[in-house]
DNA sequence: GCGATATCTTGACGGCGTCAAGTTCGATTT
DNA sequence: AAATCGAACTTGACGCCGTCAAGATATCGC
C-alpha cells in the first residue's frame, strides 16, 4: 500500500485506481475548475493511460456522478453538522443548513458545480439518488421543522422525490432552496464578483447572507402558511 | 440563399458573418444546448471554414460573449415588458420582472447558461457590461421601489456594480435576486425534474412561482424596514 | 484601374473522449 | 506448484475540438 494512494503500486495493475481516480478528479476540480476537468488530466494523475478509467467508471459521464455522489454527501454532513452546532448554541436551525449549503459551495466550487451543474450525470445512478435524496430531505425536513410542523425522520430522508407534489409546504421548501442555491450558484461563478471587489467584499456579503438575508428568510416563512401551524408561534 | 435559410451571399465572402454565426449560435443552443455548443458546429451552419469566425469574434469566447450580452438585453427587455403590463393591470411590479426573469431563462435555456454560467466571457467587453449593468439596474430599481425609496432612473440603470458596496438595500436585492435567479436555473438545470415528471407538474411549479413564491418574496420585503434609517451596524 | 486591406480557406498541430485489440498479472483451480 | 482464466491495464487509432500560420480572394479607397 502506497503512502499517497494515487500513487501506482506495480508496474501493470494499479491496485485501486477507482479511489486514485476520484482523488485526481477532486484535485484536478480544485486546481482548474470543471472547464479545466479531463478525463486524461485524471487518468494522468493517477499515473495511467487514458483508457485505463473506463472499466471503472465506464466513460467520463461515470466518474462525475461518482464526483457528485460524493458532493451530495458532503452537502448531507455539512448540513447535518451546522444543525448540531446550531442545536448547541440555540442558533436557528434552518438558517444553519442554508449557511452550511454556502459554505460546501463556498469549499469546493469545482465539484458542487458538477452536482448541480448542466453537466450530464448518470440519470439511473442508485448511490448518486440516494445521496442527492438524503441532502434534500435534511432541507425539507428543517423546513416543516421551521414552519411547526411533526416529521417522521426515517421517512423524510428517504422519501422519492416526486412525492413532493403534493406537499402542502413545497411552496416554502422551493423557497428556502431557491435563496440558498441562488445565492451560493452566483456568489461562486462571479455574479458577484462586482460586488466583492472592493475590500473586504466578501466578507460583507458573506454577513449578509447570514444576517439580513436570513431574517428575511424566517419572516418570510412566518407569513402567510398554507394550513395553519402544528404548533403556535414560538417567538415574534 | 440556401435551403436552411442560412443566406450566404458569394462563394468567398459571406457578406455578414458575424450576425451569421450569431444566428447559428442561437440555433445550436437552442437545439443542443449548452453542452453541444461548438465554434466549428456554428461556422458549419453559417457555410464557413472553421476558422473563419476568428476575425469577427477572436475565439470561442469572444462569440459566447457576444451571446451573453444578447442575453442581458433580452432580460432587460422582457422585464421591462413585464412591469409595463403589471402597471397597466395593476399587478405587483416586482413580482413581474422575477417573473420575466424565469420566463427569459425558459424561453432560451442555452442563451441563459451562456450569460450566467461558469463559461469563461471576455471580461473586459464593454457592450457585455453595458447590457449586464442596464439588467441589474432594473433588478435594482424595482427593489428600491418596492422598498418606498425614490429612484434616479437614468442612474441606476448606468451605474458601476462596485457602488453597491455601501448600498443600504443590498441585502434587499440579493434577497430578490437569489430566489429568482435560484429557482430559474434549478428549473433549467433539471433539479426540479423530479417535481416535473408527475402529470401537470411543471405548471405547478410555476403557479406556486408566481403565486405563493411572490407572496412570501414580497412579505419578506415588508418585513425589511422602509424608511432610511441610520444604519448603526459597525464592525461585527 | 489598382493597390491596400479586410475577409475567408487550407492545412496543420496538439488535446480531447472513446473504442478495439493486445498485454500483463492476481486469483482460482487442479 | 503449475496451468488457466478473467479482470485490469496499455497501445494505437478514430473523429472530434479550438486555434494558428500562410495563402487565396474580394471589396473599398484612391
Amino acid at each position: 500500500m502506497t503512502a499517497s494512494g494515487v500513487i501506482k503500486r506495480g508496474g501493470y495493475h494499479h491496485g485501486d485506481l477507482r479511489q486514485a481516480m476520484i482523488d485526481a478528479a477532486e484535485a484536478v476540480l480544485a486546481e482548474k475548475g470543471v472547464g479545466g476537468f479531463t478525463l486524461r488530466e485524471c487518468a494522468r494523475r493517477a499515473g495511467v493511460s487514458p483508457a485505463a478509467p473506463a472499466h471503472h467508471f465506464g466513460n467520463l459521464v461515470g466518474l462525475l456522478t461518482a464526483i457528485a455522489t460524493l458532493g451530495f454527501d458532503d452537502l448531507s454532513q455539512t448540513m447535518e453538522a451546522a444543525v448540531a452546532k446550531a442545536e448547541a448554541s440555540g442558533g436557528d436551525r434552518l438558517a444553519a443548513i442554508c449557511e452550511g449549503y454556502l459554505e460546501v459551495a463556498l469549499t469546493r466550487p469545482g465539484r458542487f458545480r458538477v452536482v448541480f451543474g448542466r453537466l450530464g450525470l448518470k440519470s439511473g445512478d442508485d448511490d448518486l439518488r440516494r445521496a442527492a435524496v438524503r441532502a434534500f430531505g435534511i432541507l425539507v425536513r428543517e423546513t416543516k421543522l421551521a414552519l411547526g410542523r411533526r416529521v417522521d425522520e426515517e421517512e423524510v430522508l428517504t422519501r422519492l422525490p416526486s412525492s413532493y407534489g403534493g406537499d402542502a409546504d413545497l411552496a416554502e421548501i422551493l423557497f428556502v432552496w431557491s435563496i440558498t442555491h441562488g445565492f451560493s450558484t452566483m456568489l461562486i461563478d462571479g455574479q458577484l464578483a462586482p460586488l466583492e471587489m472592493q475590500p473586504g467584499g466578501r466578507e460583507r456579503l458573506l454577513t449578509l447572507y447570514s444576517g439580513r438575508l436570513m431574517d428575511m428568510l424566517l419572516a418570510a416563512m412566518r407569513a402567510a402558511p398554507a394550513e395553519p401551524l402544528a404548533n403556535p408561534a414560538s417567538h415574534g
